[in-house]
DNA sequence: TTATTGTCTTGATGTGGGTCAAAAGCTGCT
DNA sequence: AGCAGCTTTTGACCCACATCAAGACAATAA
């Protein structure tokens, strides 16, 4: 038996229910009744461990489910042709992935985890079943998706029309509000990607990602010490964001 | 009573069918049942004219529906609260626009004619409704938002690792495929839009599209004179895109 | 402890594409 | 036809970021 088909058959599983999930909120449809709750358990397979540096799921293989995540970070990237690599985004706990494969019933993404992971397996042919019976869920099933087109569209323009300092602030401010909707502080962080991921993101260098924190500590807006991050001052990010130049 | 109501009250629409629509397998699901394809016509409220340079939807407006177009060109945008704006695509016939209103109930974009069009207004809560019920229309709305997405990926690659003649030789290659699938040829096209839209959608000014349009045209790449464009290698456009460069 | 490897910082230098400017070509209007 | 306003092209110059290189720092293993 090859590794792969022992890692599919043996991967590292444990039965569990959204209806006592903390993250139930952030991942899964508000305003159901206690009926429907119960009822979603049934879409939620199993549970994964991903290991740190290890992927989920990687471009080509076959699409089956969209993951929840559950603990952990992960960084999704697309590879072309020749080598070149585009990480398109990190996700945190309560975000889910996969969406990716829907169309082709295949990935064409790679999604590896950033440090160990767990994850909540929701076979995709379970969700469409239920959803079409759970109002709630298919309007929410939409919404997750949408949104997705919704932060890409804000990559493009960040990728599209920023400038250095630009891009690394709304990083910087997208990363620290997500987390700080999750119970985590608004002003202190710690990366979980290298200098190279966060740059391959941004469409940076790493020497630049790397340069650009040492701008942003000499100005006083921040103070980095390697993946510690703490935000002096959340309002220059922002300002640099909007471009708020200092002329007339 | 003011323009706006006016234009919502009296929206130049006209009453029609999916079932005898030639573009039906492009917007709509495959493999229907007479009955089906019956009902999707309930989906489609009615078709609308959008004039060239006008709006189908803008930033901020309430959606409602999602929209197939049925003749003409789109592009859509997004603007940051300083202005810049970043065209994130460009839409032709049989492509549905409006997904990003989805997940907070109002648009987030800007979709624009660049030339006259007609749409088919499909209000989202019939889709949700009758994709309810018909297996097969459910999948396809999760495709099309999903192809969305992976479309989205190719384009973070596209801004975020490629060079300028890269970047155009892709956004060329792109077109002229969807237009091929389309019927027309697959060598020769009209531009709908402007270097300065083509610019905002590659990351690239305009001065520099238009210098590598003519980089193109000395290589004998292409033939482009305005807005018409003659590919005549496109195994070159397609080594540029792969970056196979000839250093071994 | 030391060696090893991966990550990060910083400096020196180069360049792709941005910026500014001018002119030519198109399109539409009167 | 003639004018006005876009759009496009092209040239000259510049700068933000890439590239190349060296060394510092941190984590892990022997």
């Amino acid at each position: 038996m090859t590794d792969v088909k022992m890692l599919r058959m043996n991967p590292h599983t444990i039965k569990v229910a959204c209806s006592n999930c903390n993250l139930r909120e952030l991942c899964m449809p508000l305003g159901l009744s206690t009926e429907e709750i119960d009822r979603l358990d049934d879409v939620v397979a199993n549970r994964r461990k991903v290991k740190r540096g290890t992927a989920l799921f990687r471009n080509g293989e076959k699409f089956t489910s969209l993951y929840a995540i559950r603990t952990g970070f992960f960084k999704t990237c697309v590879a072309s042709e020749d080598g070149r690599d585009q990480v398109t985004g990190f996700q945190m706990a309560g975000e889910i992935i996969g969406l990716d494969g829907i169309v082709n019933d295949h990935h064409s993404c790679d999604a590896v985890a950033l440090e160990d992971a767990e994850v909540c397996v929701m076979p995709f042919d379970r969700i469409e079943e239920l959803s079409r019976e759970i109002n709630g869920l298919q309007r929410h099933v939409h919404k997750i998706m949408s949104r997705e087109i919704v932060r890409e569209h804000g990559v493009m323009l960040l990728l599209g029309s920023m400038r250095a300092e630009e891009r690394l602030a709304a990083f910087l401010l997208n990363l620290v509000q997500r987390l700080h909707a999750r119970g985590f502080s608004s002003s202190e962080l710690i990366l979980r990607m290298t200098r190279e991921e966060i740059g391959s993101y941004l469409g940076l260098k790493l020497e630049t990602v790397s340069r650009t924190f040492s701008k942003f500590m000499e100005d006083g807006i921040i103070e980095v010490k390697q993946r510690h991050v703490r935000i002096l001052d959340t309002e220059a990010l922002a300002r640099l964001v909007n471009h708020q130049t200092e002329c007339h």
